[in-house]
RNA sequence: GGUCCGGUCGUUCAGUUGGUUAGGAUGCCGCCCUGUCACGGCGGAGAUCGCGGGUUCGAGUCCCGUCCGGACCGCCA
């Protein structure tokens, strides 16, 4: 062993000893006849004192030294003459007698510190540099815990993990594949699994009544902070559970996991309909940290002769508590935001009440008892602000949901160390794409609908809602899952709704049927996004800073700089002729 | 497919209405310093201002194009 203790271990009782340490030059100041040399590892930062007059050599040698070099050091263990109370290992000092450079090392282009100099794409360019950093180290260890945590708690309750392959089939009901080449069988693809789902709906069939992996899933869609061209999840499947057994389990991992991880209890969790959590926050995955919940003001806004109101499908509102002090310039700022074209509000119409009484921007349209009436419907009390959008109903929704968020950050009501979890239930089954003219499934196409909603699906198949559940955390969706159809007759009714001819279905989903023509057993289960929970419970929301090796926004690797092109040779070896070759 | 922001010494940021010796901080190098821990002091080196074109007597600054990075919309069952 290169090291007979961690740089982070040594303390006040190891006086005396003789240790040898190992890692890299974090730090050197030099003082004259005295040199400080900071060694670091993962475990921690140890000093070394370095004295021109008791030991020349190793003196001359500390002070050759440079960042990031990788030393070993032999010496005793001494208390410091001035402690630093910042460090762990701030009440001793190793005074080395022996000093090694195992390996020199160029400066490096941004400083290894907590808060480093260095710019993301730099630090992206090196990233095993910037994964020495504290903050970075810290969150990959958070994400091991957290993931052993998972496996603690699954194993606990009997579920095992089975792998399953990533060379797979294209299908095509939701996101694009990644596709890979058959060398084999010319102009045949495999296609990297969007996530494991039939697969394990097949080790149901196969009688693993519980399984569960931590698995790597693959979209080719664009990238935003929270959403990497491959991550990770968390994949569960149960036989014989109805949903609330599936939601009592899973509910519970979430439990344990705040607990374990972040020493918080949570009580049960609340659940909501998908559509009250459309009514009342305008968006499938409510933030429920804070109220400011809408009120709908169509019954009381509607035909005063308010053209922005009368003239829209939808009157909503917020009750930004407290904020009847803004200012005409920070109330302008709020309705700048909402008419940008992403967030596409037409205007934005407010009233509030403080000492001078009730005011809005549409007084002159209502009386003041009508006005008065809106403000009691909305709760408007004194130094309350009510923000008001109007228009087509479903952008409205959306915009104010936005609204909405932006004032929750604003008015710091976003706790980062405050965790609200939530069920968000009976998602509709089906939604109807303008852009194909047809049904696609919500969540997915093996999905059962509530039994009490079947009759629906010919007459009004938008209506027909759905055994899903979402789990929501903070205002992102962590956890997704269903109860699945597992009658061979009601599968094919569903592939037929979602517009598969019999034989596209047998052809691209046939092995699944056919399965469940073999005594499947009724089953369900949830997936849960595991690179967007470890960031939730590390206090971010930028997934990257959770992952070792991350793609950037344009899904490249910058470190090994992927994608790149291939040799001709290759593409003739896979068949494959490209139309623009890269030049 | 689209919108917005950015690209200036190794790094990070400033740079006015177009005329500067292109500046600060940090890092790097040298000298001084016996208790520092973001050590301190003094000195030094370090920039074809992402790239290409245009306007102009003159472009880091204005215009067009392009590349790269970041955020977002569409997309993500």
């Amino acid at each position: 062993m290169y090291r007979t203790h961690t740089c982070g271990e040594l303390r006040l009782h190891h006086q005396g000893q003789q240790v040898t340490l190992a890692g890299w030059v974090q730090r050197i100041r030099k003082l004259g006849a005295i040199t400080f040399v900071d060694v670091r590892d993962r475990f921690g930062i140890t000093q070394l004192a370095f004295y021109e007059d008791s030991d020349k050599e190793n003196f001359d040698k500390a002070n050759e030294l440079g960042r990031e070099y990788v030393i070993q050091v032999t010496g005793i263990v001494r208390e410091r003459d001035s402690k630093n109370p910042n460090l762990p290992t701030g009440d001793i000092e190793v005074v080395p007698h022996t000093l090694r450079i195992l390996n020199a090392s160029k400066t490096p282009p941004f400083t290894i510190e907590d808060e480093t100099d260095g710019g993301d794409e730099l630090r992206m360019k090196y990233r095993y540099l910037d994964l020495r950093r504290n903050p970075l180290k810290n969150n990959l260890m958070l994400r091991y815990r957290i993931g052993m945590e998972v496996r603690r708690y699954l194993d606990s309750l009997g579920f095992i993990d089975i792998e399953t392959p990533f060379l797979i089939k294209s299908t095509p009901e939701g996101a694009r594949d990644f596709v890979v080449p058959s060398r084999i069988h010319p102009g045949h693809f495999y296609a990297l699994p969007q996530s494991p789902q039939t697969f394990k709906q097949l080790l149901m069939v196969a009688g693993f009544d519980r399984y569960y992996q931590i698995v790597r899933c693959f979209r080719d869609e664009d990238l935003r902070a929270d959403r990497q061209p491959e991550f990770t999840q968390i994949d569960c499947e149960m036989a014989f559970v109805e949903q609330e057994d599936i939601l009592q389990t899973f509910e519970g991992l979430v439990r344990h996991l705040l607990k374990e991880i972040k020493g918080i209890e949570v009580g049960p969790f609340p659940r909501m309909s998908y559509a009250d959590a459309m009514r009342l926050y305008g968006c499938d995955k409510p933030d429920i940290r804070f109220g400011m919940q809408f009120v709908e003001l169509n019954d009381i806004a509607k035909g005063f002769g308010f053209k922005v109101f009368d003239e829209a499908e939808l009157v909503v509102a917020i009750n930004a508590q407290g904020c009847a002090h803004y200012s005409r310039k920070q109330i302008d700022e709020l309705m700048e935001y909402v008419r940008r074209p992403q967030i596409g509000a037409g205007g934005l119409a407010w009233m509030k009440r403080d000492e001078n009484g009730l005011k809005s921007s549409f007084d002159k349209f209502y009386t003041p008892s009508q006005l008065e009436a809106i403000a009691e419907k909305a709760k408007v009390t004194n130094g309350d602000l009510l923000l008001i959008l109007a228009g087509p109903e479903a952008k409205t929704r959306k915009a104010l949901h936005e609204l909405r968020m932006y004032m929750g950050e604003k008015l710091g009501l976003r706790k980062p160390d405050e965790f609200a979890p939530l069920w968000v239930l009976d998602f509709p089954l089906l939604e109807w794409d303008e852009e194909t003219g047809r049904w696609h499934a919500m969540h997915h196409p093996f999905t059962s609908p509530k039994p009490e909603d079947i009759h629906l699906l010919d007459s009004d198949p938008g209506s027909v809602r759905a055994n899903a559940y979402d789990m929501v955390l903070n205002g992102n969706e962590i956890g997704g899952g269903s109860i699945r159809i597992f009658d061979r007759q009601l599968q094919k009714k569903m592939f037929q709704l979602l517009g598969f001819s019999d034989e596209k279905a047998q052809e691209q989903f046939g092995f699944l049927m056919n399965a469940f023509e073999y005594g499947a057993p009724p089953h369900g289960g949830i997936a849960f996004g595991f690179d967007r929970l470890v960031a939730l419970l590390g206090g971010h929301e930028t997934i990257r800073e959770f992952i070792a090796f991350p793609k950037n926004n344009a899904g490249r690797d910058l470190m090994i700089d992927a994608p790149s092109p291939i040799d001709e040779e290759q593409l003739q070896e896979l068949h494959i002729s490209t139309i623009n070759p890269q030049v």
